[in-house]
DNA sequence: TAGATTGTTAATCGATTAACAATC
DNA sequence: TAGATTGTTAATCGATTAACAATC
């Protein structure tokens, strides 16, 4: 019974988006707002607002807009934040420290509940309340305990190795932090946060921007 | 004199990729490739390779395919592997700590050069060699060395008035991290990294999965 | 009711893919 | 030369924007 039209990831990458700002506007204490009001705080059109939501459902009312906090609990029903998952962090090193301290995610309805690593020295220890385990222990862990979500931050060759180990033991999401783009067959899903891209991108920007300012001065 | 063709977004977030891909296959040692077996490894068209790769100029011979090494030199070049920029990072918690042991950033040609923070406990100690100073001397800091990319891990309750300072004292690219869209007027470039966003996406796009199997079970 | 603003269809724009002549 | 594969133009696809009837 699969009569859901299929939503663009356009889209979906910008829930998120949808959601921090209503976050906003429930602070601010705004209790309605409009298409266009929104448009003009969140820099896209009213139209793609109206076209992202409609996707969904139709959460407004003609002649007077969005009910603020109404369509805030919607895209948190979409975004399933009162779901919980849970997450493991593969690789005990700067990036899994920083992601096992951020707050954030336990709000948002991700729990870490266990680190793993290759190294002698950090196993035992914990972070943010969090056991450092072996990672040939994760098979055990894993049958003990329910894993929705992997987080990689393993060096880059020690990727494949893991991600097999990861498919493996049946854990089908990973968020994927190490330079090399995982695509995997099945059905695993893989989010790539690659860092090193977005940087060299700025950096790209950034000269662009500066050689267009020279020739500028050029013609001046 | 500017007869450059704009190039779009699109394409310059992909010429990371094209960057790693290449130089993964210098490290195979392997000395040509085709559009099309390129593709075959990136996972995208053959089609979509040539265009990309024609914005920035003719690399490939007829024939032949792309010589690895030349091509991997001209997009390096493109991406401005070679320059140098200087980077500083605004908050010295957990992410600002694993940015600055970061050590790709520094093989990709950014360098941090300071690291600040407002908290009277860190500023004096260092990570991975480099000092942090207190916010208060960002001023002079900058005032006695060059600045390009200013990296942002604060609070997101201290962004604006962080994000003030940095555009006031000409710092005119800014890596963000908190999760708010910076979007400024005036030539600011900024990169946004929503680490949140990302999460909460993968989170979708996985119960989304477990719902579509569901209803494949209920069809069984 | 009149004014405002949605939901939705149609038009436009841009990005991706296909096709093929040029050429190595 | 014949075969292979690019560079590039044209066709397609999808996403964004505009328009407006529906309706609160």
């Amino acid at each position: 019974m699969n009569d859901e039209k299929k939503i663009s990831m356009a889209v979906i990458r910008r829930l998120p988006r949808y959601f921090r700002y209503l976050s906003d506007l429930i602070k601010l204490d705004i209790k309605r707002i409009s298409s266009k009001e929104l448009s003009e705080r969140m820099g896209i059109t009213a139209s793609q607002i109206r076209q992202d939501l409609n996707c969904f459902g139709g959460f407004g009312q003609q002649g007077y807009g969005y009910n603020v906090e109404y369509l805030y609990e919607e895209i948190s029903r979409i975004l399933g934040i009162d779901k919980r998952f849970n997450c493991i962090i593969i690789g005990a090193g700067n990036m899994g420290n920083a992601l096992a301290n951020y707050e954030n995610f336990k709000r948002r309805g991700f729990d870490i509940t266990g680190i793993f690593d290759i190294d002698k020295r950090k196993i035992g220890s914990s972070i943010n309340g969090i056991r450092i385990l072996d990672i040939n222990d994760l098979d055990d862990f894993v049958a003990k305990n329910q894993v929705d979500i992997a987080i990689l931050t393993v060096p880059i060759n020690k990727v494949n190795d893991v991600t097999g180990k990861i498919t493996s033991l049946g854990i089908r999401a990973i968020w994927n932090f190490s330079p090399s783009d995982l695509r995997l067959g099945g059905d695993t899903i893989v989010e790539n946060v690659h860092l090193s891209d977005s940087l060299m991108v700025l950096g790209y920007r950034l000269r662009e921007k500066v050689i267009e300012k020279d020739i500028d001065k050029e013609n001046e």
